[in-house]
DNA sequence: ATGCCCTTAAGATAAGGA
């Protein structure tokens, strides 16, 4: 893969023949002289995160994607359809963005400053879902895209609602659907360069809760056994997860309620599984904690994976 | 006791989240 000039924030202002774009931000930083380290080499970095509302929460993207400069962000709970989505703030931002949103719930995007090629809203064979009595649809809840050589998909599974809700039987045959193009993929394509990333709404082992005896107790989702094999078969097909070896103990998401955040009473529920060619790749990833400290954070946050070249 | 919070559409409450 061709090596890509990466700046610091602030340089592309000042240094003659940068190509990437940056925010109006940087360029204030580097009208201040603020800026001075010299332009590096890198691979590239991949993010995930459930932005719970972008509209209610484009400032924090502009000011994490500022400071944490990544080269893409696949971002979950969007709760906008296309017409409201603000495509402006990324594209302001250097980033081409593809959306998928139908209405205000669920809402998928992938931005990228490495390419966005052949976009796909809806995974093949991704099972629909509709309320009793009403008709059923493919919900916004998977958009792919190509971008810089690595096939990016941006997640949000269904919750489940309920060990016998309908729409737990939706999770788990949506997950099952995703397993089966994966293996396809994998089976066509040993060297695929493959990126799950997203809400996964599983936590697959009992650390990734605070609690699991109450998660049980409570007949809660998200640790189910059902849940677990579906997340388990993804893996089995050869997906890693590749951010977990970097973060033991770390957690995701923590729920607005019941101060769970400065309790530290989280779950880890988003991850970036890699295909095993790319997860060989993989030289860092973090989970960015300090992002949820923030006023007006999503309740999950954001999950960083860095690959060399 | 997930009652406790947050976002949406709508224009008061309800759905959804996990």
């Amino acid at each position: 893969m061709r090596r890509r000039a990466v700046l610091c924030s602030g340089c592309c202002a000042v240094l003659a023949g940068c190509e990437r774009p940056c925010s109006p931000r940087n360029r204030l930083r580097a009208m201040k002289g603020a800026c001075s380290a010299p332009a590096k080499l890198e691979g590239m970095k991949i993010a995930t995160w459930n932005i719970n509302s972008i509209r209610a929460r484009e400032n924090r993207v502009e000011d994490w994607l500022d400071e944490h400069d990544v080269d893409v962000l696949a971002l979950q709970e969007t709760k906008t359809k296309d017409e409201t989505f603000p495509f402006d703030l990324f594209e302001f931002m250097g980033y081409e963005v593809a959306h998928f949103g139908l209405n205000q719930w669920n809402g998928v995007a992938i931005a990228s400053r490495v390419g966005l090629e052949d976009v796909q809203r809806g995974f093949d064979n991704q099972p629909h879902f509709g309320k009793p009595g009403e008709p059923e649809v493919l919900e916004a809840r998977a958009i792919g895209a190509t971008c810089g050589g690595v096939r990016v998909w941006s997640l949000y599974v269904p919750n489940g609602r309920g060990l016998t809700d309908p729409h737990m039987d939706y999770k788990l045959h949506w997950m099952e659907a995703l397993r089966q193009n994966v293996h396809n993929e994998l089976a066509a394509n040993p060297q695929s360069q493959l990126a799950l990333v997203g809400d996964w709404n599983v936590a697959p082992e009992d650390a990734d809760v605070w609690d699991i005896d109450y998660f049980l107790r409570n007949e809660m989702t998200h640790v189910s056994e059902p849940e677990r094999c579906a997340f388990a078969a993804l893996l089995e097909e050869g997906m890693v997860d590749v951010v977990r070896p970097h973060t033991p103990g770390e957690y995701t998401y923590w729920d607005y309620q019941a101060g769970r955040f400065t309790k530290d009473e989280g779950m880890r529920i988003d991850f970036q599984l890699f295909s095993p060619a790319l997860a060989a790749r993989v030289e860092r990833a973090w989970i960015d904690k300090v992002e949820r400290a923030g006023e007006g954070a999503s309740d999950h946050t954001p999950v960083v994976v860095e690959i060399a070249d």
